[in-house]
DNA sequence: TTTTATGCAAACCGTTTGCAGGACA
DNA sequence: TGTCCTGCAAACGGTTTGCATAAAA
């Protein structure tokens, strides 16, 4: 199903923006923020305003597209894998990697440890990365 | 070691309101906010102001008195627990539980699946608490 | 007396909002 | 045509910073 069909199914309409910030995160595996869209998308769409972004993102996670992380940093991140899972951030160069998890155990733990009606669980792991490690 | 010779041990000097500060949150259950610890101790400091909490609790963070959470909130708060777990907001009444969790385990999974020498691990569950699923 | 801390106000930064003009359906 | 969207600029809220004064050592 593509992105133009999700959001008219949704009651939202399809501009060219839409797109263009579709475009900028699909496969994106480097979980940008709204400002590193915004960056991507200005030599093309130089008018695009960084409001548009942060609307779009909102209803993109909204309707299910991506999802949003906060990876300790002071800034949101999306991504466009919406399978739940784990993050980790290295704090020499701040990529953000995935880790997948198997989240059902840590669910049911919260859930007998305090009663409550666990809904998400976010993740987020910080160190060092492989290719920092080389240049230490 | 009371929190006098702790700061005294690490450079920095004994305050009023550093000890204010800590006896806010010392055995504190609820994960204050810099704003919750501030308006508890207006009436007996009034004069204390917003920008010393910050500064104290960056201090108290750095000397590992206090853990600080990202809640999936925008504001952090501060856990006098500084041992490692994790913690689960309700997202009705916004209050905050600490959960018991062995993190060594996801510590080697993030590990093992991405090459990162691990540092630090965040979980945080959202949920209902009991008390506001009864009253659903 | 030297050094560090406080309190104020202003700056900061990511994000949100109001609104007039423009684009989609 | 009616409704929704865009881009701008201003507002917002939590946090940080610079600086003059005050307090700790």
């Amino acid at each position: 199903m593509d992105i133009a069909e999700v959001l008219r199914k949704n009651g939202y309409k399809v501009t060219p923006q839409r797109l263009a910030v579709f475009s900028a995160i699909d496969h994106n595996m480097t979980h940008p923020n709204a400002e590193a869209i915004y960056r991507t998308l200005q030599p093309r769409y130089p008018s695009m305003s960084l409001a548009t972004i942060y609307k779009t993102m909102e209803i993109f996670a909204k309707i299910g597209v991506v999802q949003v992380l906060q990876c300790e940093e002071d800034a949101h991140r999306y991504d466009f894998n919406t399978h739940p899972h784990a993050h980790i951030r290295c704090v020499r160069c701040n990529n953000v990697v995935d880790v997948d998890m198997d989240q059902d155990a840590l669910f049911k733990l919260a859930a007998d440890q305090t009663g409550f009606r666990v809904d998400t669980v976010g993740i987020s792991f910080t160190g060092i990365c492989p290719e920092c490690q080389k240049k230490e």
